[in-house]
RNA sequence: GCGCGAUUAGCUCAGUUGGUAGAGCAACUCUUUUACACAGAGAAGGUCGCAGGUUCAAGUCCUGCAUCGCGCACCA
């Protein structure tokens, strides 16, 4: 009976066997790229197949490492949604690519350098260090690369990119200038989040912050002085310049003018009693000390009050001055000096523990350090002109994206309730800040010399400016190229490149992870409508966050991450996609569990037994055309065409989640265990009639659920694809499965 | 402080437009001349966080509360 099936459905699903054969098949047929997608004769049914363009760029991985679970879950929904456009009959590209993460990247290299050769960056050089990391980007690059393909991804691989490549970095220059002769890029001495870890600014986006306890110490800065302060940073005080009190508080009324001096832990100070609304007179005494330097709101208050500004922190987070106890004395050291000393001058009146919100750098863990600096700042709030209109970025950032309050808004948000997070973020965004002192970057496109400031595409040219022009020496914020990702990946500011590519932009959808938003999703919508008037992408798709099946994040430095190519030696990529999708619906966080990934393995087996069972229950029937069907056979595929209904209408609206359980229900449950089961007498049966109808039906029906299943389990459908006879599919044999069509 | 989400079977989670609940794992009984034991058949297990309300009908809508989590702001 089984002598006419192929022998490997003899064995159980193998898929170490198949998936990289079948990888192989599906690159060297070229259908990856949309350029060579076969379209349709003309004047046929098939005419318009893959003429309308789908397009989606890849998040791309940061080049610090591999690939985990949560690249596992994008590329697994991506490669979804483009499976599905693709079978759809779009024109569809997937672009991939790498990011440079720049921080990230570079102390982790810097890392393992000190580690190995005890050297410091400023040991090696700039050139020598960025030939360093160079080496270190390929490697991880091609590691990637290598797991992007086992994983399935269905990327066009002609056209990868990379964040800090030649053409990127022309896209970066070219949006920089622009930028910069708008007035939209400026460089400011502002008080700025400094990482003294990692020796650079960091953006507002970039701070984690941290709930700790602290003590609040109440004191006066002298005997002289009348009024009581608190703080939980006494060593900052020897940079304060005023006293802030509220200008109703009658407490301190009299006070408010008065300019008081003192030496202060061995620091002189002046101070001057100022009154402003932003001091909350419930807090504390109700009178704080103002330390321009070294606090974001303190510098905004100095700004209002004309107060002058004194650094006593320096970038390694260490005391300027002060007495020899306190001075060139690390932050906290010098705070523990200056209670002593309080105590010991009878200056301390309370000391208390309070929480306290501690700002980290995202990248590097260090306490981040207010500090003021001069650097480069993109201007969200500062108006220019578009088209005839006064407009601002944030304008721009907020007119994009659709909501119950903004409907012609063009971007939709998948789930809903992050637009309510997207608009919280922008109301209270400030002036981006860019630069960062680090050399594993895109440079800043500006040139000194002297007092003249030069910004280009190109360096100054010495015949047309003259020669002794000397660069920036800081690079951008890794989020500026990224932001640029969707246009500079087709080819923009190249203009026939771009043009070529047009009809891909904006594109169709966004999908990435929902912690990124801010980082990511915000900033280009940003670039985009500024730089190429128009949005990104039309609908953004949002993921969450991948943990360990006991609800913890997966890092690595917990030591609880499940190695997604791991489980795919064990179970499949098939089987991991299936566990990663089913019932993770967007923007929820879930849990991966090796259990459920090995569930979809025996699925996978289902599907494969399944098919054998077919396979030889036909052998030998003429199937090509569809024979008047028995009662029971109209009713099964009536139910099958409404569950491939249900299916598509999830498919159009982006609920995966649900569409791949019930694929996964029907075929299992009604397919395998009663369709099957139902079927065996009149397969074996003497009843002509009723034995081709059946045979029929469940070619049929395997043939359709192989299909839609496609775009969840690529490797198997595609591998029994292959194997299943031409029924009434008069293009199944020509073609692969992944460019056959979704419905017929 | 403002906003958001979660609370459903022992565990982890689905449940799209309101019509008396589902999956995986675990646990129970039976079945090894079956396409598949990487299986099948069957049984068991839930007052859907709590309290109200709307409705012929609510896990699904509304109000309040509780617990957990998240974002933003504050953080002197």
């Amino acid at each position: 009976m089984d002598s006419n099936i192929p022998e490997k459905f003899l064995k159980p699903y193998n898929p170490a066997e198949t998936e990289d054969r079948i990888y192989n098949t599906w690159e060297k047929s070229g259908f990856f790229n949309p350029d060579k997608l076969p379209k349709g004769e003309k004047n046929s049914d098939d005419s318009e197949r893959f003429t309308k363009p789908f397009s989606i760029v890849l998040p791309p991985p940061n080049v610090t490492g591999i690939l985990h679970m949560g690249g596992a879950l994008m590329l697994a929904i991506e490669d979804i949604m483009v499976r599905y456009a693709r079978m759809s009959g779009y024109k569809t590209l997937w672009i991939p690519g790498t990011d440079h993460a720049a921080i990230a990247t570079q102390s982790k290299v810097e890392k393992e350098i000190k580690k190995e050769e005890g050297k410091t960056r400023h040991d090696l050089g700039r050139e020598e260090l960025l030939k360093r990391i160079g080496i270190f980007a390929k490697e991880s690059h091609d590691t990637i690369v290598t797991q992007m393909k086992k994983m399935g991804a269905s990327v066009d691989w002609s056209r990868e990119a990379f964040t800090l490549d030649e053409k990127r970095n022309l896209a970066v220059r070219t949006a920089f200038k622009k930028m910069y002769d708008d007035g939209l890029i400026y460089r400011g001495n502002r008080v700025v989040n400094w990482d003294p870890k990692g020796q650079t600014t960091i953006s507002d986006d970039e701070i984690v912050y941290e709930t700790r306890k602290a003590k609040l110490y109440t004191f006066k800065y002298s005997k002289d002085i009348p009024i009581t302060i608190s703080t939980t940073r006494p060593e900052t005080k020897l940079g304060d310049t005023a006293i802030a009190v509220h200008p109703d508080d009658i407490r301190y009324k009299d006070f408010v003018g008065k300019e008081f001096d003192a030496v202060f832990a061995g620091e002189p100070i002046h101070l001057r009693v100022i009154a402003d609304r932003d001091v909350d007179p419930e807090f504390g005494t109700g009178a704080l000390g103002v330390t321009p330097a070294h606090s974001n709101i303190d510098w905004e208050m100095a700004q209002r009050h004309n107060l002058p500004l004194k650094q006593v922190i320096n970038e390694y987070a260490k005391m300027m001055v002060g007495s020899s106890e306190v001075k060139d004395k690390k932050t906290t050291d010098a705070r523990e000096a200056i209670v002593e000393w309080l105590k010991a001058e009878g200056l301390l009146e309370k000391e208390e523990e309070v929480d306290q919100n501690i700002s980290t750098a995202e990248r590097t863990g260090g306490i981040v350090e207010p500090l003021p600096k001069l650097q480069w700042f993109i201007a969200v709030n500062k108006p220019f002109n578009r088209d005839g209109k006064e407009v601002t970025l944030k304008d721009l950032m907020i007119g994009a994206v659709n909501s119950a309050q903004n409907t012609s808004g063009e971007i939709k948000v998948i789930p809903e309730r992050f637009e309510k997070i997207y608009f919280n973020w922008i109301q209270n965004l400030r002036d981006w800040c860019i630069s960062r002192q680090i050399w594993y970057g895109h440079r800043i496109p500006v040139w000194y010399k002297g007092d003249q400031v030069y910004c280009g595409i190109e360096a100054p040219s010495p015949s047309a400016d003259g020669d002794g022009w000397i660069q920036d020496e800081d690079t951008l914020d890794t989020w500026f190229s990224s932001g640029l990702w969707t246009f500079s990946t087709l080819g923009w500011p190249d203009e026939k490149e771009f043009a070529a590519h047009r009809e891909y932009h904006p594109t169709t959808i966004l999908e990435t992870g929902s912690d990124i938003i801010f980082f990511w999703v915000a900033r280009m919508i940003l670039m985009s409508t500024y730089l190429v008037n128009e949005v990104p992408f039309k609908t953004v798709y949002l993921h969450g966050l991948v943990r360990d099946n006991k609800g913890q994040k997966i890092s690595k430095s917990s030591g609880n991450n499940i190695d997604p190519l791991d489980m795919i030696a064990k179970y499949g990529a098939d089987a991991v996609r299936m566990a990663l999708v089913v019932a993770v619906g967007p923007g929820n966080d879930s849990k991966i569990d090796e259990q459920k990934i090995k569930a979809y393995k025996l699925f996978s087996n289902k599907i494969w037994n399944a098919t054998r069972f077919v396979l030889s229950s036909i052998d030998g029937a003429d199937l090509s055309a569809r024979p008047t069907l028995a009662q029971v056979d109209e009713a099964r595929i009536k139910e099958l065409d409404d569950v491939i209904t249900d299916v598509t209408a999830d498919m159009n609206s982006y609920r995966y989640y649900l569409a791949a359980e019930k694929l996964y229900h029907y075929f299992w449950h009604t397919f395998a265990d009663k369709i099957i089961e139902e079927s065996k007498g009149p397969v074996n049966g003497t009843d002509e009639v009723a034995r081709i109808s059946a045979q029929w039906t469940l070619l049929h029906i395997l043939t359709t659920t192989i299909k839609v299943l496609h775009p969840f389990m690529p490797y198997i459908t595609e591998e029994i694809w292959a194997e299943l006879p031409v029924q009434d599919l008069p293009l199944s044999r020509k073609s692969l499965l992944i460019i056959e069509k979704w419905l017929r």
